[in-house]
DNA sequence: CTTGACCCTGTAGTGACTACAGGGTGGATA
DNA sequence: TATCCACCCTGTAGTCACTACAGGGTCAAG
């Protein structure tokens, strides 16, 4: 009737290691399940659903601190939802910092890539860009 | 005559919490300083440029494994800087995923973020898409 | 001679897993 | 029934690049 899954099962039908699923629990994501008579976890569709929510939140680039956060506010059905759009915009702004960190990024490496005249490493302009800058200062 | 250096006055300069200068050393990228008689490591302007080339590395996103191989290749001036070009045109292309892979992400939830109507949790989009789909399998 | 800024070593913590080692369980097969 | 093998269990340690102590020692100024 009610269905039933080992921690293998569960891992499968999510995408999910099995040692995954067990940090999870230890970390206090997932409820500790019941075991079976011969100690394995017993998991039921609840466990699935909440394996499933944390999984594809983590695919979504949260944090499972705010994963944590998510698998709460998700509880509070009547609660209005401002939480968790401020939770995610919160998200994107820091997505929004990274894209443009790693494009000014990608910038100076690919100037510095074409300004490369593929002669020996001691005029590279990538290795020169990486010395120090031997200006002045030889003798104090 | 030739300047000497406290791990200190070298954190300050490369802007490198002391810690991380240790750690260097502890895992071989910079060499063991001398010692002064009060056992304070005593450094000189070949660490200081060394250090600086780390982070100047380190700060354009290079691993410490790819720290590691610049300074090794950077020490072959007679060499082609054949290999320099490749390892920095690796790390343009991972820069490039990762760039691509945010931007993916950055649409996936700005999409949901629209489709928000703020009203009750129970009806967010956004915890919705998260939820497990729960079509059909209510009993088996 | 005491203060306080600096230095030393060694260890453990971060995030989010992942990888064992060394065992126990359960169902199918010979 | 014995044996096999896939699966499960716990506990620990490794990853990356630091960072943060704890518990001391050193050194120059006042
Ligand atoms: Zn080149
Ligand atoms: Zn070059
Ligand atoms: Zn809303
Ligand atoms: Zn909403």
């Amino acid at each position: 009737m009610t269905q039933t899954y080992t921690i293998g099962e569960l891992g499968r039908l999510t995408d999910t290691k099995v040692e995954t699923v067990r940090y999870y629990e230890r970390i206090g994501l997932l409820p500790h399940p019941p075991r079976s008579s011969g100690n394995y976890r017993v998991y039921d569709r609840a466990h699935l659903g909440r394996l499933g929510f944390i999984r594809r939140a983590r695919e979504l680039g949260f944090s499972l601190e705010q994963v944590r956060e998510l698998l709460e506010l998700s509880g509070q059905d009547a609660q209005p939802c401002e939480q968790v759009d401020e939770l995610v915009q919160t998200h994107v702004t820091d997505i929004e910092r990274r894209i443009h960190d790693l494009q000014t990024l990608r910038q100076e490496l690919t100037q510095l890539l074409a300004q490369c005249q593929h002669g020996k490493v001691a005029e590279c302009r990538i290795i020169e860009a990486l010395q120090p800058h031997v200006d002045g200062q030889t003798a104090a």
